[in-house]
DNA sequence: CATTTGATGTTCT
DNA sequence: GAACATCAAATGC
């Protein structure tokens, strides 16, 4: 009477709107294991959507094609992780098909599997939401860092799993830190399971 | 409590 | 050289 872990194949990330994805996206399991280290996964709770064409907060805004940004054009089901601010590194999902720039940011997750090498990697004592609840300490916690960018998530590194887990109430707000994006900032984006502590707050 | 500020490094102009 | 999809510590009530 097992859940059984279904990995999230290509077809999933590579349909056309990457809204709906994101929005489908809140209430799987996003799991890492990185070298020696166990296993370590938690439910994705928070999620914002970005898009190539039209959406001036994405990289990828307009075309704009670089070094940074190229594996946002790949094909869906790869992770896109940047640096940012320095410090802090920050994973997408890429969707949608070849040449077509769309993204999911993950921004938080409440911690499910390999608590302990979580700890570890955030330098907590205890299992708190400061553990996971922003963008930059998903990353720190799962190890997920900038030379990732580009891995298959349908790989034995970084992968999403779908368990029939209830959750809750996934609602809609606006994207968070985005402001520089004028109108498009205002996009309600940004999906989040309802009353769920583990959510990222401004 | 709320608000401000320093850390930090890659990308793009 | 400026900007940046952030965080944590410090300061001000």
């Amino acid at each position: 009477m097992s859940e059984t872990p279904k990995k999230i194949e290509t077809s999933f990330y590579r349909r056309s709107d990457v809204v709906q994805i994101s929005r489908e996206l809140t209430g799987k399991v996003l799991c890492t294991k990185i070298g020696d280290e166990p296993k370590t996964s938690g439910i994705i709770v928070e999620t914002e959507a970005y898009c190539g064409r039209n959406d001036k907060a994405c990289h990828a805004n307009n075309g704009l094609r670089t070094e940074r940004t190229q594996v946002i054009y790949q094909p869906g089901g790869l992770a896109y992780v940047y640096l940012c601010y320095g410090i802090h590194h920050l994973f997408n999902v890429v969707t949608n098909v070849k040449d077509t720039a769309d993204a999911i940011l993950v921004r938080a997750i409440e911690p499910l599997e390999g608590l302990k090498t979580m700890k570890k990697r955030r330098n907590a004592d205890a299992v708190s939401p400061k553990l996971t609840n922003g963008p930059g300490k998903c990353t720190q916690a799962l190890g997920i860092i900038t030379s990732m960018t580009g891995t298959d998530l349908t790989g034995d590194t970084i992968w999403i799993e779908d368990r029939a887990k209830h959750t809750g109430e996934i609602v809609s707000s606006p994207r968070i830190g985005v402001d520089y994006a004028g109108e498009h900032a205002k996009r309600a984006w940004r999906f989040s399971i309802k009353s769920n502590r583990w959510v990222s707050h401004r």
